[in-house]
DNA sequence: CTATTTAATAAGTATGAGCTATCAAATTGA
DNA sequence: TCAATTTGATAGCTCATACTTATTAAATAG
């Protein structure tokens, strides 16, 4: 004899209640009916309660079978809802991703995971930080991001990087500036400009590059002010303070007096990464991967 | 193989999700380490879902994992309350209510809806838990508690709340104290007094009134001790360590030497709220919330 | 009174939960 | 650095029991 109910007894006993006669239940159920009488009689006796009248060839529920019944239709319902539930968030279409970036990524391709994001896996909550390329390393090794938008060449070990977006870069200068698209002919123009850039603190990658590409036309850029936001560099672009080299993505989102000039023939690109801890197992950053890597 | 899952997995699964320790776990549950593993292994199998984490020596639980936790412990605790519920249905008892309260519920609104309760309905057994705020929230949704006594402004989703007892203030001073209900003026005149609280912990809305009526009055209090206990604040004020705040209601049942200056000008009133899960379907619930709001 | 249908009982079978023994891998300790 | 210990997983076996078929008893119908 057994001394605990199971799940089998309630589907046993929801059948019975239903059809309220022991051989139509038990096909139902695809089992014998003398299996099926055994199963409820052990039902009755672990629950001390009897659960159904057989009195004069008609099979009812008493008193406490009809309570039960609605209880464990309840149960039942539960957890077939659970057991959904479970599926939507092993497959990461339910749960929170908490995702970093520098400003440059809110361009193009933020907004684009978040609506793949929101099509594909409505319920998946995201919390946004703007942040430095070293604050999201620094986060991600923490467990306090999921996933990052960086501009770096390497990250630490234990955590991982793809490319996820090349860009040219592009010349920022005032709207009237003497030289423009169609008669830009190289960046050695600009070798007498001051420049005006990232801070090598918020991504070193990004100063690096804007260094070789000047470097590679034969001149040294005269740096005068170093920013984090691009929205100041604008600014100082527009009041003639400087010029500046940015990913050409950031020529969309901002109202200002500047002038974007692309430099196509430039080998240099402007590369934005994901980054996330190997380890990290959070099913919606494994889905964040798929709709960006795929 | 087994295609459905049962309790006994729920049961297995729990313990491990506690211990997060196989062999700990198998050992609560007086069943070998092995067969502890396969059961788990094929609860998995058979939901599709990894539960478990097992690397490096350290079990730990997936996301998915967590989220059946919460679930299957509500499943057991409901499981337990259907089995007394169908014994009292069972013996003619019509049925149960688990109440939860906060102490100053204690002074009126409980001993009315009992009395009201015993006279309705005779037949109804009730058990009663003096919970803080916080514990009483978390047993309703784990469907250890029908109905709490709280002091809150708002409920997680899937529970409700409605007011049920609006109380005034009241200063709790020593017997001797130089200032009572005659010539009280303001409760700036306490402004230079020592402050006894009930803790943010235990109800953090009683203690963000409490403060504000005291920045009304253009102090900020100095708080010298926290308790969860209407009694030990009572001692305290006694032995003249500070004066208190409490809700007027607490002043019947205590046989102190304090005494109680009612703040019956201050807009803020100490407000009791039944709660309750929203899809509770034990009828004495529904019972007593006609008691209590009819 | 026979034929049919009901659920319960009896006896046998085979499935699988849980056992012991063991392994591989990681951790600890000297 | 290597033996000792501890972890969870695997393999093979055993025994409890869920479920089977065969049968019975009781009720209903024709």
């Amino acid at each position: 004899m057994s001394y605990q109910i199971e799940l089998r007894h309630f589907s046993y006993f929801l059948a019975v209640a239903e059809e309220l006669h022991y051989r139509k239940a038990a096909e139902k159920l695809f089992i014998s009916q003398p299996g099926l009488s055994t199963q409820i009689k052990q039902m009755e006796e672990i629950l001390s309660v009897k659960l159904f009248e057989r009195d004069k060839k008609k099979v009812s529920l008493t008193a406490a079978g009809t309570f039960l019944k609605g209880e464990v239709e309840f149960i039942m319902n539960h957890l077939s809802q659970i057991k959904r539930h479970l599926k939507l968030i092993d497959e990461g279409h339910l749960g929170e991703i908490r995702i970093g970036f520098l400003g440059s990524a809110m361009q193009k391709v933020i907004p684009n995971l978040l609506l793949n994001l929101k099509h594909k896996s409505p319920e998946v909550h995201t919390s946004l930080e703007e942040l430095s390329n070293h604050a999201q390393i620094n986060a991600l090794q923490k467990d306090k991001l999921d996933i990052g938008f960086v501009r770096l060449a390497r990250v630490p070990n234990g955590l991982q990087i793809k490319p996820v977006f090349e860009d040219t870069f592009s010349l920022v200068v005032p709207i009237d500036f003497h030289i423009d698209q169609s008669n830009f002919k190289g960046i050695h123009q600009m070798a007498e400009e001051d420049f005006i850039l990232f801070s090598q603190d918020y991504s070193s990658l990004y100063y690096d590059t804007v260094m070789g590409i000047c470097e590679d036309a034969g001149f040294t850029p005269k740096v005068s002010h170093k920013s984090v936001h691009a929205l100041t560099i604008f600014k100082l672009v527009e009041n003639r303070l400087g010029i500046s080299i940015v990913p050409t993505a950031l020529q969309y989102g901002f109202k200002m007096n500047v002038k974007f000039i692309e430099l196509k023939k430039i080998k240099q690109k402007a590369i934005l990464s994901v980054a996330w801890k190997a380890d990290n197992r959070n099913p919606v950053l494994r889905q964040c991967l798929n709709l960006l890597l795929n």
